[in-house]
DNA sequence: CGCACCCTGACACGCGGCTGGTAAGGTTAG
DNA sequence: CTAACCTTACCAGCCGCGTGTCAGGGTGCG
């Protein structure tokens, strides 16, 4: 058995066992548990901790930006409002239809979707 | 011309002139300025600020998440980076629809499935 | 000319994220 | 049984974000 409890997956990767809980709590890194409720960290789950590590500190983004980039895929409609959003300012005429990009046809479709919702103009909610 | 000052963009699109000045420094929404340094906001820019007010409170996002994904589309070595941390594990744990299974099994389960993971997906600077 | 607006920079302040620590209770192994 | 782990939940300090406001100086227009 090659999992090792949460205060040594803490140790060998360095992180607190408080952190790991808030990295798990966060979607991150989620170990899997025994069946009394013992978190066990694999390889995998070792691996990823330190290429979070990794990630942080090379790119200097926080914990929270990760947490943001995981919804965004966990949320597409999220993703496609914000790509609508961020493309709106890009003063490249309409270059909508995308030769080359089998999976993300779906995405687009969302994209679609909501960017018509957000752009009718509704602020009158109060 | 179809500009307006920072204040009066403000008190049209819901901002302070304060937060206008902070979201432009986010890089977020940039107006142009006049010869002396004014800042020119036109129908775009006015446009862009209230989308983006309604993105913040449909999706309950953060200015900081916005900077952050602005950042993405600007670092693609970043988001690169970040697509394939993700991808090295990501599923959905609160759509998994199996109802009851045995802890053992699907700790085995995924274990196996993230080896399998880790020795496959030598990601070479993909 | 004067007033009202703009600019940048800086300080202030509340709130919430990040992180540690601790308490109360369950689990595992000697 | 005991000791050393684990669990969740809560409280607390630190720090940065979001936001207001002020100071010092420039601009535009009646």
């Amino acid at each position: 058995m090659t999992t090792l409890t949460i205060h040594e997956a803490a140790t060998t990767t360095g992180w607190s066992p408080r952190m790991l809980r808030y990295v798990e709590q966060l979607g991150l890194v989620e170990a899997p548990r025994s069946a009394s409720g013992y978190r066990l960290y694999g390889p995998a789950q070792l691996q990823r901790l330190r290429t979070l590590r990794e990630l942080l500190e090379r790119y200097d983004v926080e914990l929270g930006d990760l947490g943001f980039a995981l919804r965004l895929r966990r949320e597409p409609e999220l993703a496609g409002a914000l790509d609508d959003w961020f493309s709106s300012q890009l003063e490249a005429p309409p270059q909508r239809p995308e030769p080359e990009m089998p999976d993300s046809d779906w995405l687009a479709f969302e994209q679609d979707k909501h960017s018509q919702l957000l752009t009718s103009g509704r602020q009158d909610t109060a």
